[in-house]
DNA sequence: AGCTCTGATGAATCGGGTT
DNA sequence: TAACCCGATTCATCAGAGC
């Protein structure tokens, strides 16, 4: 008996899954709810209301009715794995440990966990917390002695020939990628990217397997399977969402060489903030830098990376320019801390000595 | 009763930090060994896997003994900790979905989940995975009611003034900072940078705070602890580990200066009425403000520091509110005054200098 | 055409003290 | 306890208008 594939089932995943033949697929890649809890209503410090994700499919009364809802689609999506098939779940903190924890209690073995870095996450607009600036996956086979794929060249390939790393830069979806209804607001509060589809399946499957997402939403992971030629089959019970992943996955051209497609994004020049340099040690709380002809002006480092010259206190740009009464200074040129010989040396050079440890 | 500071104690955690008062911890930072073999021999998270385990049942009964011993010290950890205490916990894969589950189970709130993304990793030697480059760190209030700590403008000022995010980018522990025994090989095999935890600590506590480690092995937490002049205690089984750590604790020097660890929060500054400014004459009754382009919302003085605008009359925040029709407003930053040369300046530049005058 | 400026927006567990 | 009120709080990107 052959499950069917390249097509959407208007269906419980949890139902749909249990009916596949078992041992009959390739790639599990789901995207499940992730349990948010949101409070009242969040707004910008522009006052303009953020548009959480609040939908009906998101809630649950508990965190054991949360739990209990992923052992049964993740014991579904067992079946119908293969035995040397693999899994990936995506999540955030919210979610991401109990998808961890059930899927070892379920013997699934933890291949990696994958760190979405994302470029341009929403703020923390109350300042609260550190900006939630990522998004974790799991990816695990179904048992330790699972002959997974893995495509070890490609993703060798993709990452300038280094071996890819466990964490994964790339922006969230938006702009043209960003699928809009007829009113043109977003078509699903949740789209993923295809770039980050694009990596997870180039990695873990090889052309013409099965890959099947339980909860398929918009549609991405249908048009990257096809557009990368392998072979699909998604659950939404969404008729809405189910029509526009239709629609969109119908436009896709599937490449002659998928090795071709390049829609990863680069990698930047790592970015050192002054305080870096306060707590690795190049400098210490304390620490006195010196600026203009006979060390004209003085600052001390405080712990978080700001600096203090006698009335003024700030980053080194805001005290640079202060002190000067300058509108604006660049304070990497402008300090200079005392070297071991007595000398001055710039505090642009211990930034270059970092950022070349970094890359 | 005072729990014990500053010293390492060669006991088991779960009793030492049961033993302490209830409430009497502000911080716990716990990087927790890791078991996959049953006979009470723990292994860290970094160390090789155990390879004997080939069989699912063993997998489970490991799980289950690692779980129930997290339980144990996770307990005690809260039992410890202050209501509006945190806790930060970091580990890998291996681990990592335990603990936070466990946490959450146990009424914990999550804040943050953290990745400490590696600048060094050890490469994937054989090919068969992705890079492990990053590990996992969980910031949890001891509930959702907590009103824990979080030093916002100190970590934005550490971040070039942007917000910090949930992702940073350091170096593993190696170089001089390594701390090595009498022949030469690294004293503990997963000793921390420090530079992790002067942003742990300096994020979640205020100067002269508890800060206490369950697991203090080479003493990372306690050496940054001190430096950052907090109070700090350990709890080590290991005699060698916990001599290496006392060692290495009495060699640091806290920063001289009190002020140059000390947080300086927005919040906390002291409490300017509006209508001290009228009081003091740097406003008068009748006085204008002026709010958006163009001078688009106007607002008259009153003598008790309420100000009118056609219809709507309150504070600087409700009638800022009320004229844009938005949900709140900070009517220091909305509204401005002319000044002598015909400029606009913002209520919160008379509030600046009104608190400088104060202190 | 090309530039600048403005507005919109994204998986969000986003107050605290006083009365 | 609950109501009330002060007042702190955003980054990267893209679309579209305006020049």
């Amino acid at each position: 008996m052959q499950p069917p594939e390249n097509r959407i089932l208007e269906q419980n995943c949890i139902d749909g899954l249990n009916a596949l033949p078992a041992g009959s697929v390739d790639l599990v890649f789901a995207d499940p709810p992730y349990n948010l809890q949101l409070g009242g209503e969040l707004h910008r410090p522009n006052n303009s209301r953020v548009d959480g994700v609040d939908d009906a499919w998101d809630q649950f009364d508990d965190l054991a009715a949360y739990d209990a809802f992923c052992r049964k689609w993740l014991t579904a999506a067992r079946h119908a794995l293969k035995d040397d098939g693999s899994i990936w779940v995506i999540g955030s903190y919210h979610n991401i440990f109990r998808l961890g924890a059930l899927l070892q209690d379920m013997g699934f073995w933890i291949l990696n966990d994958v760190v979405w870095h994302k470029t341009n996450p929403m703020p923390n607009f109350r300042g609260r917390r550190f900006t939630n600036a990522h998004e974790t996956l799991i990816w695990a086979a179904k048992s330790p002695k699972s002959k997974y794929t893995f495509n070890y060249q490609s993703m060798k390939a993709l990452n300038d020939d280094l071996q890819m790393r466990s964490d994964w830069t790339m922006p969230i979806c938006s702009g043209q990628e960003r699928l809009k209804d007829a009113s043109g607001r977003k078509a699903h509060p949740t789209q993923k990217p295809e770039a980050l589809l694009h990596r997870v399946i180039l990695a873990s499957t090889k052309p013409n397997e099965l890959v099947v997402d339980p909860f398929m939403g918009s549609g991405t992971t249908g048009a990257v399977a096809k557009r990368l030629r392998r072979r699909w089959l998604g659950f939404e019970m969404d008729a809405d969402y189910a029509a526009v992943a239709r629609q969109r996955i119908d436009g896709i051209v599937p490449v002659d060489d998928p090795t071709l497609v390049a829609i990863e994004s680069k990698r930047e020049a790592p970015r050192v903030p002054f305080g870096w340099l306060v707590e690795r040690g190049e400098l210490k709380a304390g620490d006195l830098l010196y600026a203009g002809g006979q060390r004209q002006f003085s600052a001390k480092v405080r712990a978080d990376g700001t600096i203090v010259s006698a009335d003024h206190k700030g980053s080194i740009h805001q005290v640079g320019a202060a002190v000067q009464g300058a509108p604006s200074c660049n304070g990497w040129t402008f300090w200079h801390v005392v070297q071991n010989d007595g000398s001055l040396v710039a505090l642009d050079v211990l930034r270059q000595k970092l950022r070349a440890e970094m890359t």
